[in-house]
RNA sequence: GUCCCCAUCGUCUAGAGGCCUAGGACAUCGCCCUUUCACGGCGACAACACGAGUUCGAAUCUCGUUGGGGACGCCA
């Protein structure tokens, strides 16, 4: 049989992190084992669910690489087939009309409490005769739920775990306007879908035991399932707005690779012995749900930079070029030349893109003429008439004829790189000083020389 | 409150009874390389929550305690 996994979101807002690393786990599965991964988009909340919502969640998922095979399903298009079966429920004796109002839910609850038990609801129609429904109110649909026993979960992250029915509530399937809750609408959609195995977030862990009642009223087999632990914000409660849970575009915009927010995602409740740095496809080799990790971790940014800096290392130097336009907009012929030429120097000192984008100003920045101490008048002097006489223009010979000038001049080759640093960018850290001369060509840097000593004259 | 889950360096983790004097990575701090900054190399710091068992032997198994988290909606 065929695996098939699924990423169902409920588009109220964008694809955070957690809910990422859920879709990165149920893909990587599926590609593993050559299934499917399919995507739903539980939209049944309407008020809360919105268009804007579904494309930021498409957004990322393709950002991320991450694609899935099938036309999304939206689940609210199901709508009417989830209330045929739970009323198909009803007749089969598996559930039944509830007509109590939400003050009276509330009442019970408030009771329940009171004397330390639950709040649930307390099966008041269960067996009531329908014949006593007060006039004018919609019913609920409940599911008749075993009372007694226990209900056991073989989960493949969390082992067996198992519930007393009692603990358990007739949770409402389908609400007194007609529509499917989510717990029936999983349930339905899930088995219609073919899933075979879900793997979500520990906070369905409890959800799962109602969803297993629903499986059973329908005699319908149960996918597998393996609950992940969730995500914790740095002070180790689960991540939410409050903590600047956000969505995957910010992490885009903040200038990350998606390959290292993949590679840092798997890496938070999956492990493969020692290894840190795994690529994509090195990842689907791998992955197995043998290696996931039952307890909840943080993200470390720190990490998460480390991670983006390799990647930015291994990068294209056309790619990394392709992003920083993105950020800074478009530039002229010559000064991406000059980017391109000088990437490799640049992605080397740069953790981000956003970082990327600062460094790379010494090749975007129009030049201005910095000061220049008396005292390295001399030396740039001596290192214009060397340049000016220097045929072969390449990193090499370079430094050769500069580090020679400057034995010749009797000083340490310190003490002429950082004024021709200063002079050449207006910057004290910069990347090499024989790249950027390549990088600016011959010209341009007897120009940029000549510019500051002029200056200094004028004074 | 009730139920469920979790527990190794600051953080992410390796570890499935002896290979553990507990390994790796990030962060931090040194040193080396060096034209600055990075990269890279080397090194240091740093953890099995606690208490009982089981066992010749426990980070690994059991129980309890403590701590943390999650779930208890006509939200998903």
């Amino acid at each position: 049989m065929v695996m098939v996994t699924r990423f169902a979101p409920s588009p109220t807002g964008f694809l955070h992190i957690g809910g990422a690393r859920t879709a990165l786990f149920n893909w990587l599965l599926a590609r593993h084992q050559g299934g499917k991964f399919l995507l739903r988009l539980e939209d049944t909340d309407r008020a809360r669910s919105t268009p804007e919502a579904v494309e930021a969640i498409f957004n990322g998922l393709r950002w991320l690489g991450i694609d899935w095979d099938e036309e999304p399903v939206f689940q609210f298009s199901r709508a009417s087939r989830h209330a045929e079966l739970a009323q198909q429920l009803v007749e089969s004796g598996n559930a039944y009309y509830c007509y109590c109002s939400p003050e009276e839910l509330e009442t019970m609850r408030e009771e329940a409490k009171s004397h330390g038990a639950s709040p649930k609801y307390n099966g008041m129609w269960r067996d009531r005769d329908p014949q006593d429904a007060p006039a004018g109110v919609n019913p609920v649909i409940r599911l008749k739920a075993p009372q007694e026993g226990k209900t056991t979960l073989t989960d493949i992250v969390q082992g067996t775990v198992t519930v007393n029915n009692a603990q358990l509530d007739d949770m409402v399937l389908l609400r007194s306007d007609g529509t499917p809750t989510y717990m029936l609408s999983v349930v339905v959609d899930d088995h219609e879908m073919g899933i075979t195995h879900v793997i979500r977030g520990d906070d369905h862990l409890t959800n799962t035991f109602r969803q297993i009642q629903i499986y059973h009223a329908f005699g319908w087999n149960m996918p597998e399932f393996g609950h992940i632990p969730l995500i914790h914000g740095p002070d180790g409660t689960k991540l939410s707005k409050r903590h600047g849970a956000l969505g995957i575009e910010s992490y885009k915009d903040m200038g990350f690779l998606p390959e290292a927010i993949c590679n840092c995602l798997l890496r938070l409740g999956w492990s493969h012995g020692d290894d840190e740095i795994i690529s994509i496809p090195q990842a689907i080799e791998w992955f197995s749900t043998e290696n996931l990790g039952k307890s909840a971790s943080r993200l470390d940014f720190s990490k998460m930079e480390n991670l983006n800096g390799y990647y930015m290392r291994e990068a294209a130097n056309e790619r990394l070029l392709q992003c920083l336009l993105e950020i800074i907009g478009e530039v002229s012929d010559e000064k991406k030349l000059r980017l391109l030429r000088g990437m490799n120097g640049l992605k080397q000192r740069s953790k981000t893109l956003l970082e990327l984008r600062d460094i790379s100003t010494i090749y975007t920045d129009n030049f201005t003429a910095p000061n220049i101490e008396k005292s390295s008048l001399e030396v740039i002097g001596q290192t214009l008439k060397k340049l000016e006489i220097t045929e072969n223009w390449t990193e090499k010979s370079l430094e050769i004829s500069l580090r020679g000038l400057a034995a010749e001049l009797g000083i340490s080759f310190g003490k002429m790189a950082q004024p021709l640093r200063s002079v050449l960018t207006g910057k004290k850290i910069t990347p090499s000083i024989f790249e950027m001369l390549c990088v600016f060509g011959k010209d341009e840097s007897i120009h940029r020389l000549k510019i500051a000593l002029n200056r200094d004259v004028c004074q």
